[in-house]
DNA sequence: CAATATTGAGAAAAGGGTTTTCCATTGAGG
DNA sequence: CCTCAATGGAAAACCCTTTTCTCAATATTG
């Protein structure tokens, strides 16, 4: 594929019979010359598979063409998707991504952080596990651009979140559409921001009287929600909008062992789309995806302007969610016709 | 914490009223001259906070301090523990390691290759998804080094894998020594080489006419395999090793529908500890983890032997494999016992 | 005491291949 | 014949660290 000894530019430009500065010019679309030239250096360029060397190109222009990706989420649920995104937006550049794990290290994310800076890199990616939590190292006086996705930066930072408000008001109207009437939210810690967004929005949806039960981000949380409210004296719900997918698939099941049916006689939302919790649940799971994967397009595309100089508006920029449907919900002949409708508004 | 400005050891050499190159030779513990004034050098760049320019630096040394980590595993369940293995063993040493996600497409393969390739990374770790199915990309005649973990190279490649066969054997075993006698082996398709690997050790424990049932890595198939062995005319089976952790938690998913106690029927064992799926099953899962993030750190200190040029003995090495012991195959008592053995054994 | 060896430190070049600047050539038009 | 535009080339710039080579100063030896 790759040979031992590299085509540069000077051999490139000895075959074609030009000399390396035209080479370079003709390469870049910059400078003057007949069409003929510029064609010739291309194609000379192309048959010997000639790639600029990046480290010299690097010497010039002001740039690595090298970005950083900082992450604090150490089992990847959230970074993977971002970073997927960042890579797909900037590998067409020719950029690169330094992916760098720091849990919530702050002895380690400075080694990392000094790491990527010693090598120059264009710009920096932060993101988390979770927005309202920053990472344990200060980004904010650094000579190359930062942005955040999905972790909370700056006031004054370009930062990139899920619009969780807007995930939440979608799912809790589906229900409502569907004919479900008794809602209720189970969720994890109130201590999240996401979880307040979230919560907030399914009760101006659901009515402020609504039931919002918190708890832990974990299936047997889900379990355990279940049993308050069928063992309870409160009306149980027909449709139950989960805070994630784990705790969804906790209710889930612990509704099919008390013989309730999902979809039939409730329905069940979750949040995350996290395909292998989703996918697996018995009915699959009707879930809100956060959309994590344009997140980190954006991102890639941000750090890109940021890096060329370009000007970027600071402040936070909320992506929207987008409502994966699956079996847990049921509702379906009301859900074709309200696909209907909205692909005629559109 | 980093300044606009960037101190150069041209600072340094000046704030310590030596010469650049005298400056050059005490941070790098070469040249001579009195410990006095190495100190004082010293002193002085740590004062300045001062880091040497890695893109300078790979000028003269042959090296960019960069690797580069080629993965097929999108989503990320193999890749992020070697990743971090990789990680961890290179970031003392300055090492950044590139993460390009390139699924099973040739060209985005090629691209995010050849990306590498023009910065000059010192080594490429290939990663995948499956230990026997090859990256969609030639990397066996690169001017760099590579190294392969958990995914097949060429025979004269350095290959890292984990040790199948012992870590099923331990698991068979563990099954045995707390009193299961009749033991099945749920796993997945005939056509991965870990399956017949994992199924070789099972019968060579279990005896040769223990049953193996293949299917798909799914919660479904071990619902289904459960159906099959419980409806069957054959003796259940008390002892169930999965071939990984999500057919094992859909056997214990199924086996508790039928009102069959685990562990305390049934014993069941899983592979690949993965945390999220064998935490949250009921009980949680003993499960068979592969160390993948000792890969990792391996993976990467033979890159780094590799990248300085020191020989590394081609062939596969087998890591092996730790049974993590979790609530879902009691024997306790003999379990306990079991281990002081072992501890007097070492 | 002279001759040689050793030590400490600096000046300058190397290291890399691309890009950019500025200049030279050619041919056409006035 | 002179000027100008168009094309392409020579050489410097780019960046900062490392390394080599040299030299002066001091120590050691005969």
């Amino acid at each position: 594929m790759s040979k031992a000894e590299r085509i540069r530019i000077y051999d490139v430009a000895r075959v074609a019979g030009v000399s390396v500065a035209t080479a370079s010019k003709a390469l870049n679309d910059t400078g003057r010359m007949t069409e003929e030239t510029r064609k010739r250096v291309k194609q000379t360029a192309a048959a010997l598979g000639f790639r600029p060397n990046a480290m010299a190109r690097a010497l010039t222009q002001q740039r690595s063409f090298t970005i950083g990706l900082l992450t604090n989420d150490t089992y990847g649920r959230f970074t993977l998707p971002v970073m997927a995104g960042v890579s797909e937006a900037l590998v067409d550049q020719g950029v690169s991504v330094f992916l760098c794990g720091i849990e919530d290290d702050a002895a380690l994310a400075k080694l990392h952080l000094d790491a990527m800076l010693d090598k120059q890199v264009d710009g920096i990616i932060a993101t988390g596990k979770r927005i309202d939590r920053r990472l344990p190292v200060d980004l904010s006086h650094l000579s190359v651009p930062v942005v955040y996705a999905f972790t909370e930066g700056p006031d004054d930072a370009v930062t990139l979140v899920s619009d969780d408000g807007q995930g939440a008001r979608e799912a809790t109207q589906w229900l409502a559409n569907i004919g479900r009437r008794t809602l209720v939210h189970v969720t994890g810690p109130e201590s999240f921001a996401s979880v307040s967004a979230r919560a907030g929005a399914f009760r101006a949806v659901a009515g402020q009287g609504a039931q919002v039960l918190h708890g832990s981000w974990s299936e047997a949380w889900g379990h355990e929600a279940i049993a308050k409210l069928w063992n309870g004296d409160a009306p149980r719900p027909d449709g139950i909008f989960c805070g994630n997918d784990q705790i969804a698939r906790g209710v889930v099941d612990a509704l099919r062992e008390r013989g309730v049916d999902v979809p039939g006689d409730v329905s069940v939302i979750g949040f995350d789309n996290w395909e292998i919790v989703a996918a697996a649940t018995r009915p699959p799971l009707t879930t809100v995806d956060m959309n994590l994967k344009e997140i980190g397009r954006e991102a890639g595309r941000l750090i890109l302007e940021l890096a060329e100089g370009k000007p970027v508006e600071p402040g936070i920029r909320k992506l929207p969610c987008k409502l994966v449907l699956r079996q847990s919900c049921g509702g379906d002949a009301i859900a074709a016709r309200n696909q209907g409708e909205a692909l005629q508004e559109s």
